[in-house]
DNA sequence: GATTCTATGTACGCCACCGTACTGATAATT
DNA sequence: AATTATCAGTACGGTGGCGTACATAGAATC
């Protein structure tokens, strides 16, 4: 069973963590401008290249940051669940990206307008010292996939992959197919079927037709390279809540 | 010949270009604290979990961000020239970052108390708006590191790197060793002698005992990945100036 | 209930790259 | 000049993952 260590399950608000996090003065002059949205599987946030206009700040949903070659193929380069927010290039000044931002577990979310975002951002209070610490987060998430890319197995970042969704939508059941896994590690297909199946002959998960549900935690993440710990720590470190 | 977009070698003033973007009131409030620092390769500006007490703005040098696995295998995510800063955790709020900052290609920079850099950038002026673009600018670079860890051989990767170097530097010679380079590529030294000698081969570079010179810039800007590209150009986007 | 779609299982040849190890060549040191 | 250290060339078996293709089995649709 999942457990998180900053908010089990049962008693779960499904806010996000960075909304959460200001204080109430901050968070009244967003409140205006907050819109709540339900995020569907697919949906794209942010197109590449796409100038963008507004922030999603995730509840459950998990969003994927995706780079995608010349050729068509596609690879994950980070993950945003409920600790973080889409659309840094807002704050940082870039205003678009060449990656792309997708839903792959919907669930629901607030958004802001940009300029609005901007504009609390640069008051320099607490909003932009969460956003730039969360900015440092998932720098190291991206930084360490890099690495990990190179230097793990599929098996090893399935797992660690699986783990990380875990975390962001906070459930044990994970409503994805191996085509779209595939996708995010960046490999064919088949190669996660054999990757699944070892993981699911191992006790580790079970999965049926777009279904992947976690059975054993501890054997997965010692399944798993040593990128999720050292990930997970520093979104402990640095947000003060779980993340992968 | 090594011709850069932004200041071709001849006219070169080595100087950072970050700091070159800032109004003189600003700088004024830096200059009595920058320390001219001669960068010798193989100086690690900070280590892995280290508290990052300088940041550094290089002039001429190269360093590497370098991530480094529990098994001693190290990949590079990123790449710093006179476009940068090293230290980017400073700013952010984390203090330190789980990877290592080495110089590879010596030459002169400035450094700076990391709480004296902090407090000019949380005024919110033009030096906080360059290095929020320069964190994104990098950011793009990690990430398309990460796809193309996954996506690319050998020989584009490091038909990619050297460009890359060669813009950081603005030389053509590149003091680099074929060991230094497996280890920045995540690969086997023996893989960097089969691309290197193929690349040498086709004429586009030349290279004897830790010495490689360009000599067809454009033949090896084909070899590369899209990646080389894509990166460049947001690096002009961002900052007004070429890096890879 | 029959059909169509979608997700997964599996197979086969292929190749880029790995791990390792040894050799030769060029610099640095004595 | 001799020795030592460093850097590059090469080889060889092994393998993880690729590209492709086809088969099967649930789910959805008619």
């Amino acid at each position: 069973m999942y457990t998180s260590l900053a908010m089990p399950k049962s008693t779960l608000k499904p806010i996000n963590q960075l909304l959460a996090a200001l204080p109430d003065s901050e968070y009244k002059r967003l409140e205006p401008h907050l819109e709540k949205v339900s995020l569907k599987r697919g949906q794209i946030l942010h197109e590449a290249y796409d100038k963008i206009e507004y922030v999603y700040f995730p509840s459950r949903a998990m969003i994927s940051l995706v780079s995608i070659m010349e050729d068509g193929s596609t690879t994950e380069i980070g993950l945003v669940g409920n600790e973080g927010m889409v659309g840094l290039p807002v704050v940082l000044g870039g205003d678009f990206t060449p990656s792309r931002a997708i839903v792959q577990v919907e669930d629901g979310g607030m958004r802001l307008k940009g300029d609005i975002l901007k504009r609390e951002f640069l008051r320099g209070e607490v909003l932009q010292k969460r956003i730039l610490l969360y900015t440092q987060a998932i720098f190291t998430q991206v930084s360490q996939s890099a690495a990990c890319n190179r230097q793990h197995t599929i098996e090893e970042r399935l797992a660690r992959w699986l783990l990380s969704v875990q975390d962001c939508v906070m459930a044990d059941e994970l409503p994805l197919t191996q085509e779209f896994i595939a996708n995010m590690l960046g490999t064919r297909r088949a190669g996660v079927t054999i990757a699944a199946s070892t993981l699911q002959q191992a006790g580790m998960i079970r999965y049926t037709r777009g279904k992947i549900t976690i059975l054993n935690q501890e054997h997965l993440e010692a399944t798993a390279c040593e990128c999720y710990r050292l990930v997970q720590n520093e979104f402990i470190r640095l947000l003060g809540s779980r993340r992968g």
